[in-house]
DNA sequence: ATGCATCTAAACATAG
DNA sequence: ACTATGTTTAGATGCA
């Protein structure tokens, strides 16, 4: 009788559940299609990353050197002559170099980027502490810049209350020119550089990369810091936006949209999109023009002001510039957008740096010609999206931008802007499931768990464990071996964001997976009862299948596979934006070691067992899997999800610490608690 | 095609 | 009566 009735509702729940869900897994990672034949310009891609940090070091020294002299020549004159210039460029120098930078990428975006979980962690600190260096520099630009515009300030006032145009303003603004075309390119470049990131779906760090000099640093960051940062950009972002209607403020939001012209015609540019290729060719190309036509400014075209959200009519460059100099004058406005705008560009840019040396590694270890690279790679997607079938296809329209459902989640705030390529490309791929082979003998050291546990814990990403893998490592996690439910419960929402939401779902599954495995044992106690793990029992189920966490396995396998097949080329990214985890320079995560170590073991034999049993570990759907993937696809099962990693943000509180008995559930989030 | 593992959903039982 | 905890069944999915 029960079962009947039963039956009956399953069919209808599971029907529709399990469709979203299934589709879900699938949804492993995309790989960005088309985005990008990266492939193709590896060799010259590289050049424009490596175009773009010697072009920083370059503008860094003119700008040191302006400065020095520009400190010389006030001493000696005073605020009012700089006379130096020296071989610097003669255009005219629009007031605010902060403007110079073009806006492309607002805090959205790199939200966004954040979100879809291009980045693994370890990635994301990575570039934090690399950004972070940048920033120093940055700053030291900007400090000038500043110099140089109060100067400029000045000295029109006093030549506008002279009635005359002093030579010497000309002259510093030769200067400024000067630096700021240097400033123009790197940014441009850095532009190129994110665009074609986006494109290729937002590059991914290869695992063994030797060189970012800063990866010492990355290893003392943490999420909470990348979150910090964050917390810190859009801040001020906020911060700025929310005082004024100035339109200035508003850039940062809009600013994709009004810059959309200036950018989309580097960023969108066909030739671009395809590669890198361009992005190095443009930038200069532009750089050049600017020299050439003064009038070609990146903040002024088609008549109008690209300054983010302003969008101003200006008739003529001249009026640009003074539309320029008043509305966007040197303010904190002004300097904390570029200041967002620096540390987005940056971000990215080092990013797609990695992610072209790591493309640039991976073929010339295929033997590929660094030209045409994309051949190989976007057939191997098309057939991987088709092999995706269904699931992917139900679930890769695309649906993820918006949250789907409850949105009422308070966790991720942050906005989720038109999340694109990513999430929509990530559907699209579908190799995640091919690949499981041979190759998997990456090591995995328990660090990188770890790092990705901090992930985890912040992001509301899926962990690639199974339940049954969680609940073990939770009770053995506990002093005694042994936890309550309820001790289960907030080990699992303490430990993963994802698990603080749709709480009635995966405790269900607890409390099945509980009663299920034989390997948990349950003890009556003087609380009640607790749970224990049975360990003989536990690893009896590996053999049979890698069950520990076949997912987890695979994940790995796979993201290691990726590297291997051609298309790996582009799937390479994805791989990682779905898989933080196993990649990547371990960063130490005491909190989470013991974790990290258990689920090693777990690994460890389940890879074992892959490779001898072939591949036994079943990927299944377990959601750990589909997590990765990019939750984009898991929507479906939690309609949370969409927002994504970013939810960074949001959990940034809850420390490692925090109370085991913390429950979660007072959240919003956990918006069906029981 | 089949079996297995996993997940999700749900019904039901029991104890507090 | 309600809730938390457990148990069990069933459907769905993916993989070997």
């Amino acid at each position: 009788m029960m079962q009947e009735s039963g039956t009956e509702t399953k069919s209808n729940g599971s029907a529709i559940q399990n469709g979203s869900s299934g589709g879900n897994h699938l949804l492993e990672c995309g790989a960005l299609r088309e985005g990008r034949s990266n492939g193709e310009a590896p060799a010259t891609e590289l050049g424009a990353a490596d175009l773009a940090h010697v072009q920083q070091q370059q503008a860094l020294q003119v700008a040191r050197q302006l400065l020095q002299q520009q400190q010389q020549q006030q001493q000696v004159s005073g605020l009012k002559s700089p006379k130096r210039n020296d071989k610097q460029p003669t255009l005219q120098v629009p007031m605010s170099v902060a403007m110079m930078t073009p806006q492309v990428i607002t805090p959205q975006q790199m939200q966004q980027i954040l979100q879809q979980q291009v980045l693994s962690p370890q990635q994301l600190q990575v570039l934090l502490q690399q950004q972070q260096a940048l920033m120093l520099q940055q700053q030291q630009l900007q400090e000038f810049y500043k110099k140089q515009q109060e100067q400029l300030q000045l000295q029109l006032l006093q030549q506008q209350h002279a009635g005359k145009q002093p030579k010497e303003q000309q002259q510093v603004a030769t200067q400024q020119l000067a630096f700021q075309q240097q400033l123009l390119q790197m940014q441009q470049l850095q532009q190129q550089h994110l665009l074609s990131l986006q494109r290729q779906g937002l590059l991914t760090i290869p695992p063994g990369q030797p060189a970012l000099p800063l990866q010492p640093l990355a290893q003392g960051m943490i999420p909470t810091e990348l979150q910090q940062l964050w917390k810190e950009v859009t801040g001020v972002h906020t911060a700025e936006e929310a005082p004024s209607n100035n339109p200035s403020s508003l850039d940062l939001t809009t600013c994709v949209s009004s810059s959309a012209p200036a950018k989309a015609s580097l960023v969108m540019n066909p030739h671009a999109s395809t590669n890198g290729q361009l992005s190095v060719h443009t930038p200069k190309r532009e750089s050049l023009s600017h020299e050439e036509h003064p009038h070609s400014h990146p903040l002024y075209g088609h008549g109008v002001c690209k300054w983010p959200g302003c969008e101003a009519v200006c008739e003529d460059f001249p009026s640009f510039l003074k539309h320029l100099n008043s509305e966007h004058a040197l303010d904190d406005r002004s300097t904390a957008q570029c200041r967002v705008q620096m540390q987005v560009v940056q971000q990215l840019e080092l990013q797609l740096a990695k992610d072209k040396e790591r493309l640039q590694a991976m073929m010339t270890h295929l033997h590929v010609k660094s030209t045409e690279p994309k051949a190989a790679p976007q057939p191997l997607n098309l057939v991987s999206s088709v092999t995706l079938s269904k699931s992917a296809s139900e679930a890769s329209p695309q649906s993820l931008p918006h949250t789907p459902t409850t949105p009422t989640a308070p966790l991720t705030p942050v906005t989720q802007g038109p999340s694109v390529i990513t999430t929509t490309s990530m559907h699209t791929v579908g190799p995640i499931r091919r690949r499981y082979s041979d190759k998997y003998n990456v090591p995995i050291s328990s660090a990188d768990i770890a790092q990705n546990q901090e992930f985890y814990k912040n992001a509301e990403v899926r962990p690639p464990f199974t339940y049954a893998s969680l609940i073990r490592q939770a009770i053995l996690e506990s002093p005694e071996k042994q936890l309550t439910l309820n001790e289960i419960y907030n080990w699992f929402t303490r430990m993963f964001a994802y698990f603080r939401r749709n709480a009635a779902t995966w405790k269900n599954a607890v409390r099945h997976n509980l009663s299920l495995h034989k390997c948990f044992v349950r003890v009556e106690n003087v609380k009640g009862a607790v749970w224990t793990v049975d360990e003989v029992e536990f690893q009896k189920r590996r053999p049979q299948k890698i069950s520990g966490n076949p997912s987890l396995i695979k994940n790995m396998q796979s993201s290691h596979a990726y590297c291997t097949p051609l298309n790996a080329a582009l799937q390479a990214s994805m791989a990682e934006n779905s898989i933080p985890l196993y990649t990547t320079a371990s960063m130490g995560n005491p909190a989470l070691g013991n974790l990290a170590s258990a689920m090693r073991e777990e690994l460890n034999g389940a890879m074992e067992h892959a490779n001898s049993n072939e591949s036994d570990s079943s990927p299944g759907r377990s959601p750990m899997q589909a997590v990765h993937p990019v939750h984009v696809k898991e929507e479906p099962l939690d309609p949370e999800e969409a927002e994504g990693p970013l939810s960074l943000v949001t959990t940034a509180n809850h420390s490692p610490d925090f109370d085991q008995d913390r429950d979660y559930e007072d959240e919003p989030v956990t918006e069906d608690m029981e």
